[in-house]
DNA sequence: TCGATAGTAAACAGACCGGTATATTTTCCA
DNA sequence: TGGAAAATATACCGGTCTGTTTACTATCGA
C-alpha cells in the first residue's frame, strides 16, 4: 500500500510468493506456480508486481517488515536492555525449532542473487543493518564501550542462524545465547542515564 | 580418481563447474553452459558425472578437498595451536578480500538445495564438521574445557563469512579474529609475549 | 450511464532446462 | 594391421522459464 497500490490479488500473490520463495528458493519457483497457488492469473501477478525480480524485492521487504513487528511485539514488555538482547536470541531459537525453518531468508536470497547491484541485495543489507541497529541500541543502553560489542553479538546471531539452518538443530542458538549472556554486563539497575 | 575414474574432459568440466557454480549459483548455471565453457560436449559431461546433481556433489567434494589442503598448507609451519586457529581466521580474511569472493560455497549451496536429504547437503554438513573438527583439535591442544569453545569459535567464523559475503567487506573477519584472540588462552608452553 | 479499475481466461513467444539417441571419429593395443 | 573401446559431434526430446498479447467481464463511483 505504501508505495505500490495493489489489490486483493496482489496480497494473495505476495503471501504465496513469500511462502514458496522461502521454502524452495527463488530460482526454484516459477511465476506460473506462484500465480496458480495464489489462485490468480499470471496477468494479475504481472499487473501488480511488474516482474519476478520486483516480486522478490517485495517478498524481502515484507519479510523485513514482519521481523520488525515481531521484535517489537516480543520486546515490548521487557524493560531491561540486557534481557531484550537475550530475548532476541530466544526468539530465533524458537523460530529455528519450527519445521518450516530453513535458515535466514535474506542470506538465502543473497546466495541466489550474486550481483552486488541487485535490488534484492539492497533489501538484504538493509535488514541486516536493522538487526545490528537494534542490538546496538540495546547495548548503548547497557554500557558504553565502542562499537565492538554489537558487531560481536551480530556475528553470534548470524553464525547461529546459518549453522542451525544447515544442521536443522536449535543447538547453535543455545550456544550463542549462553555466549551472549557472558558478554553482556549485568543490568546496571536503571541508573545509567546515558540517554 | 579415488572413487570415480574420469578423464581429462572430466577434470575440465569439474574445474568449470566449480568456477561457475560458485560465482553464479547452482540453479543459475545450466549444463550446456558448463560443457561449452569447458570445451567439451554434453555427452562427455554426462558420461563423466551422470547428472547435474552428481556434478554438484563432485563440486562440493572438490571444494572441501581444496579447503583441507589449504588449511594444511597454511598451518604446516605454525607450531602453536593458538596461532593456528588465528591463522585460519587470517586465511578467511585474505580470501574475503579477493574479488571473486562470494561467501561460503557450502552455505550458498544449502540455500539453493532445501531438501534435507539432498546428497549435496550431506557434503555441506561434512565440510562444516571438518572445520569444526579442526578448531576442536587445536583447542584440545591448548586447554581442556568442554566442547563450548570450539562451537563458539565456529559461530564466529560462520558469522564472519556470511556477513562478509553480504557486505563485501573484510571487516567482519577482523572483528571475529579479535574476538577469537580474546577467547583463546595463551599458549601453555613458553607463555611468551602476545604477538 | 459512462468509464476507469481490476480481474479472468487462454494462448503465445522465444529462450533455456536436464537429458538422450545416433552416428562418426579417434585412440590404443594385441 | 585389425578391431574394440572411448571420445566426439550434432541433433533432438519434452518440458519449463519469464514475460506478452488479446479478448472479455465484473464492480463501482461520479
Amino acid at each position: 500500500m505504501a508505495r505500490t497500490a495493489r489489490g486483493g490479488a496482489g496480497s494473495k500473490v505476495l503471501e504465496t510468493a513469500h511462502r514458496l520463495f522461502y521454502r524452495e528458493g527463488i530460482h526454484a519457483v516459477g511465476v506460473d506456480t506462484i500465480a496458480a497457488e495464489a489462485g490468480v492469473t499470471k496477468t494479475a501477478l504481472y499487473s501488480n508486481f511488474g516482474s519476478k525480480a520486483q516480486l522478490v524485492v517485495s517478498y524481502l521487504r515484507e519479510r523485513d517488515r514482519l521481523w520488525q513487528a515481531e521484535i517489537d511485539r516480543i520486546t515490548a514488555s521487557i524493560d531491561s536492555p540486557r534481557e531484550r538482547v537475550l530475548a532476541v536470541f530466544d526468539a530465533y531459537e524458537a523460530w529455528s525449532a519450527r519445521d518450516r525453518f530453513r535458515g535466514c531468508a535474506f542470506v538465502n536470497a543473497a546466495a541466489e542473487l550474486p550481483r552486488p547491484d541487485d535490488p534484492a541485495r539492497e533489501v538484504v543489507r538493509h535488514h541486516k543493518s536493522a538487526v545490528r541497529g537494534y542490538l546496538a541500541r540495546q547495548v548503548d543502553l547497557l554500557c558504553e564501550p565502542g562499537p565492538e560489542l554489537p558487531a560481536r553479538l551480530m556475528l553470534l546471531l548470524e553464525g547461529a542462524v546459518v549453522t542451525s539452518g544447515i544442521e536443522r538443530s536449535a543447538e547453535p542458538f543455545r550456544v550463542a545465547r549462553g555466549f551472549a549472556e557472558s558478554l553482556l554486563p549485568p543490568d546496571a539497575s536503571e541508573q545509567s542515564a546515558e540517554r
